[in-house]
DNA sequence: ACTAACATGTAATCTGTTACATGATTGA
DNA sequence: TCAATCATGTAACAGATTACATGTTAGT
């Protein structure tokens, strides 16, 4: 998810690792802090892996910056991982918002029309709060003010992402697949 | 996320592994499958800090069931988790509807409803979609619609909820503090 | 002078995944 | 007999956190 962020904001534009941070902090509504410990690791594996490179701005300030910038590796590995996205595979939903955040950078509508049907099919497969495998619901847990806020909550974010998908298709594809 | 998951099913009855696992993966709407690598070591971590017990049905079958029962000390961290939560430290959907399921076990309508205004009180914190830290956002991003997306959703879940919240709080604790 | 924000990193630890490993039971 | 499901576990690895560690710059 860190590196997703890192990639899609470096193909926005280079920026140095602090930058970064604060952006990745921002990305997913509340302000959530992302630790040193994950950022620093995590761009010192992009740059081994070639997807990203740094030029250190010496002079300018003691302490110096690395200016970080995507390679064309980089840009590459950024559209196969937006591709892929919008699956099972996508365990949260502050996940499928980074993928969402840069979705743009997918540049070919029919491949970002594509990543949408993919997280509308997931949508689609019937929530288990009713089920428990084959086993219905005690009624006890209907009683639970608590188990009918999720359901509420979770009925609610569905139903507005699911209204927003089938527009957003209908205006990426109008005549597109399925 | 997967301990609290554990203690909350075994407070509310004992069950072997394989049950749980069931459970923990339809526990958040979605199936998701919960890894053996992730459950059983969890099982074990918990029965290590004595939290809860193990029986073994030795005859019932070759391969023996261990039937996962809280003891007192696990009620009482059960508890402890409930009650700490709400707070920022939650940091995703998954693990707030995972407290929300188990809540009723912490008895208590007072602390109940602390909980709550905890999570309401994080869901007021206004969120950074327009701002990332002082400076706003370029247009462009407005005319993103993925983005726009990312803002549709969260808004309707956030409404949703704190519509939830304010119902429940006021059945919970009608002259409550706040 | 002091504090907050800027700026970058490492080490230990926690929690999770996938892949490996084994074996019994049940139904087609 | 074969596959799916039941049932339990370990090993290697991935990704994140907290705490540690250092130093600069800008504002009060």
């Amino acid at each position: 998810m860190v590196e997703l962020a890192i990639l899609g904001f470096l193909g926005e534009r280079p920026l140095h690792g602090y930058e970064l941070k604060r952006r990745v902090a921002h990305l997913t509504g509340h302000v959530r802090p992302i630790a040193d410990g994950t950022l620093y690791p995590a761009i010192k594996r992009l740059e081994k892996a070639g997807w990203l490179s740094r030029r250190t701005e010496p002079g300018s300030r003691a302490a110096p910056r690395h200016v970080l910038s995507l390679t064309e590796a980089g840009r590459d590995e950024l559209r196969r991982r937006l591709r892929d996205a919008g699956g099972v595979q996508i365990s949260d939903e502050n996940h499928w918002f980074t993928v969402l955040a840069f979705l743009r950078q997918l540049d070919d509508p029919a491949q970002q029309a594509a990543v949408l049907r993919r997280r509308r099919d997931f949508l689609r497969e019937p929530s288990s709060f009713f089920y428990e495998g084959e086993r219905p619901l005690a009624a006890e847990e209907f009683e639970d003010p608590f188990r009918q806020g999720i359901l509420t909550i979770a009925r609610a974010t569905s139903r507005a992402e699911m209204r927003w998908l089938h527009a957003t298709l209908k205006a990426l594809d109008p005549q597109g697949p399925r």
